[in-house]
DNA sequence: ACCTGAACACCGTTCAAGT
DNA sequence: ACCTGAACACCGTTCAAGT
């Protein structure tokens, strides 16, 4: 890559990653593009669609979430490893406002650059998930798109009421208690 | 209200509903005016915000959810009468695409023309609740906003993603029961 | 190769002008 | 009283023209 168009990268990046923490996730990209001193064809050009520039802005940090959980697995006992992913899951979606709602869209369009990361992170919640099944721990028929989208959706409260999202944890233990009743 | 005014309303409403069926609570106000036949400057005399236009056409329905409660209250034991309502809340929510995500964030924005039907609906549940966590059926550390968030973001999975809204009865079970645990 | 910014087709919202 | 539709300030997306 050309040094003038790597350095446009490095700035669009920049300034995306401020403008999305003020406006979230539909926030306006010609905005991104004005105060990266960009023109839009260069900001396209380099993310050819919203997707793809949050999948730049989030995707190291979710990559580090689906590893997390193998980390998890071998580090603890079932269900306590299963709650401690579940809250770091939930703590990612919570990253960007709207991002949640993104989340659970993109995990059926596999057009979307989120996609593959939101897949693999169900799938690391889904081997934990299972772990914790086994041991009798979890009711047994839920998988892990029900997680995916249970806590995705706890997650986009905030999104849309931050001060319903105070009670965020609250909300979370009361659907943690939900997987753990008809356990077994 | 002048005959023709009146006939524009209908009108207006009656198209509202056909088109945010069709693209959900965003949909596009230009075209509601442009298949109503009528101004934009007629449209917004008669709603002067988007809010206003779907009070006109959920308004009624949110009143009778709310009247239901009481009739609930009255006819079933405390833990069947909630669950059965929020059933029936959670239907109300997925009216249009968008709509549960709008409610919960109506909630908390008292200028909203949704503000009171939401409110109203808040304190019906709410009612339900207590009776419920009385009778020892419910966990005693919720309250009536806690399930107006837990259940408009159940619903609004379905919005985003509709292969999963194929789960809401099983997604709806699993929050219940976390609200049954600890009950007492 | 890469960048720019005008062009196009859309919005929501307002308001002067009409009846 | 009420209606119309143009005007304004925004979008996202594309693409000819430049370096």
């Amino acid at each position: 890559m050309r040094a003038d168009a790597q350095r446009n990268r490095a700035r669009i990046l920049d300034v995306a990653r401020t403008v999305i923490e003020e406006q979230g996730t539909q926030a306006s990209l010609r905005d991104i593009a004005r105060r990266a001193e960009v023109g839009m064809g260069t900001l396209y050009r380099h993310f050819a669609t919203r997707e793809e520039l949050l999948e730049a802005l989030l995707g190291g940090r979710f990559d580090r979430l689906a590893a997390h959980a193998a980390a998890l697995e071998a580090s603890h006992p079932p269900a306590e490893a299963l709650t401690e992913w579940l809250r770091a899951f939930a703590e990612g979606a919570a990253t960007y406002r709207g991002l949640a709602a993104s989340m659970i869209a993109t995990l059926e369009d596999g057009r979307s650059s989120l996609h593959a990361s939101c897949v693999a992170m169900r799938d690391a919640g889904g081997r934990l998930l299972a772990r914790a099944q086994q041991a009798g721990r979890i009711r047994p028929d839920v998988d892990g798109t029900d997680l995916f989208a249970l806590f995705s959706a706890l997650a986009s409260i905030a999104d849309v009421a931050p001060s319903i999202g105070l009670r965020h944890e609250h909300l979370f233990d009361v659907v943690m208690e939900g997987l753990v009743s008809r356990a077994r």
